[in-house]
DNA sequence: GGCTATTTCAAACACTGGTTTGAAAAAGGG
DNA sequence: CCCTTTTTCAAACCAGTGTTTGAAATAGCC
C-alpha cells in the first residue's frame, strides 16, 4: 500500500527543510516552497493541512535527526572513561560546524526556535527532550557525583552552551573580526580545547 | 534648537525597541509600532526613512547599551584578582536574566540577529565589537598567559557561551522539564557555579 | 473497462505588509 | 500677523501572504 502521493510529500518536506533552516518560519513562503519542490501550491494544504502542519512535520524530523545522533552512541559512551566520554560528546555536538549537511540544517531550524518558540516546538521539547538531557546529566554526574539534581541540570546546560555558542554564531565567527575557520582540523582543535576546559572545570573545582 | 518632533521620534523608538525585542524584525509590523507609540503610520517613514532605518537606529542603541555596561567597569575589573575579575564579568553578563528591563530587551534584539544577521548588524559588529572582545580576551589572558591569539579568542567566546546559553534559552529553561527559576538569589547561585567551573577549566588544565 | 477515491492544478479570495500621497495642521522667524 | 518650513494625518496603493475552490487528471480496484 505504497501511496503514489508519497513522492510529492517527500519533495515538499525536503524543500521545506532547506528553506525553513535558511530563512525561518516567517521568512519562508508557501510559494517559495512549492517552487523549489516543483509541486502545486495547494499541495501543502492538501498533504499537511497548511503551513503550520508542514512545519510541525519538519520540526519533528529535525529533532529526531539531532538527538538520535547522540543517543545512538549512548551505550559505547558509558563504557569509556569519563574524560573520553565527555570529549566524544563534545566532538559529536560540534559536528554541525563541519558541513552544510543535514545536521547543520536541523540545528539551524532549532536556532530559529530559540528566539520565539512556537507552541509546536515547546510541546516537542517537553515530550522528547528528556532522553537527551538525561544523557547529558549522566555525563556530568560522573564528574559531580555529590551534586544535587538542580546543579546537575545546570551543569548539563552549561556544557551544551560551550558548544552551541560556536554553532549558533558560526557565520559571524568565520568573518571579521574573529576569522575562525571551520575545516576538519580546526574543528578537531576546537573540540580538544573545549573538552580540556570543561573537564578542567568539572574535575578541579577550586 | 530643540525640535518639536523629538517627542514623536522618541515614542517611536521606545515602542519599536519593545516590539523588535519581543517579535523580531519580520514579526513586527509598522502598524503595531505606531499603534503602541500612538503616532501616525506615516511618521516612521518621515522620521526614519522606513522600517529599515528605524531598525538600524534601534540596533545601534541596543549595542551601545549592552557593551557600555561591561566596558564602563573595565578599569576596576583590571585591578582585581583574575578570579574576582572573571566572577564579576560573569555576574554582569548574567544580568539580563534578572529582569525584563532594558538590558534584557537589548539582549533579545541581538538574539534575533544570530539566526539571520542583517547587513546593518554585521556592519555594526565589525565596527564596534573590538573593545568588548578585547576586554574578554584580556580577561582570559590572565589565565592563559602563554596562549596564542587564536586560542585566546576562542577562550573568550567559550566564556561568553557559558553565559549566553542561559540568557538565550531563559524562557525555555524556566518551563518544564528543567524548571529553573531566575530570581535574584538563583541567578547569584548560577553565577557562582559558572564562575567556579570556568575558573577551574582555565586554571587547571589537565 | 468502468467506477470510485485520491491527487493535482490554475485561479481566485481575503488579508496584511510597507510605502506613498496630498492636503491639513502646527511651528518658527521676520 | 504673515509666510515659509516642518510635522501630522487619513486614505489609498500595490505587492506579498496563506488558504479555499471546483474542476481536471490520475490511480487503484472489482
Amino acid at each position: 500500500m505504497t501511496r503514489p502521493s508519497e513522492v510529492t510529500r517527500d519533495r515538499i518536506m525536503k524543500a521545506a527543510e532547506r528553506l525553513f533552516a535558511e530563512r525561518g518560519y516567517d521568512g519562508t513562503s508557501i510559494r517559495a516552497i512549492v517552487a523549489r519542490a516543483r509541486v502545486n501550491q495547494a499541495a501543502i494544504n492538501y498533504h499537511f493541512d497548511g503551513k503550520d502542519g508542514l512545519y510541525r512535520e519538519v520540526l519533528r524530523l529535525a529533532f529526531r535527526g539531532l538527538t538520535e545522533n547522540q543517543l545512538s552512541h549512548a551505550a559505547e559512551v558509558s563504557s569509556m572513561s569519563r574524560e573520553q566520554a565527555l570529549s566524544e560528546f563534545i566532538r559529536r555536538q560540534l559536528h554541525p560546524l563541519l558541513a552544510r549537511d543535514e545536521a547543520a540544517r536541523h540545528m539551524r531550524i532549532f536556532n530559529w526556535e530559540t528566539v520565539r518558540p512556537t507552541p509546536v516546538f515547546r510541546k516537542l521539547l517537553s515530550e522528547e527532550a528528556a532522553p537527551f538531557m538525561g544523557m547529558a546529566t549522566d555525563l556530568v554526574r560522573r564528574f559531580l557525583p555529590d551534586a544535587d539534581h538542580r546543579s546537575l541540570v545546570v551543569a548539563a546546560i552549561w556544557l551544551l552552551g560551550q558548544c552551541s555558542v560556536f554553532i549558533r554564531n558560526r557565520e559571524q565567527l568565520s568573518g571579521p573580526p574573529v576569522e575562525l575557520s571551520f575545516d576538519e582540523s580546526s574543528v578537531d582543535w576546537l573540540a580538544q580545547l573545549i573538552s580540556r576546559w570543561s573537564i578542567g572545570g568539572l574535575a578541579h573545582q577550586s
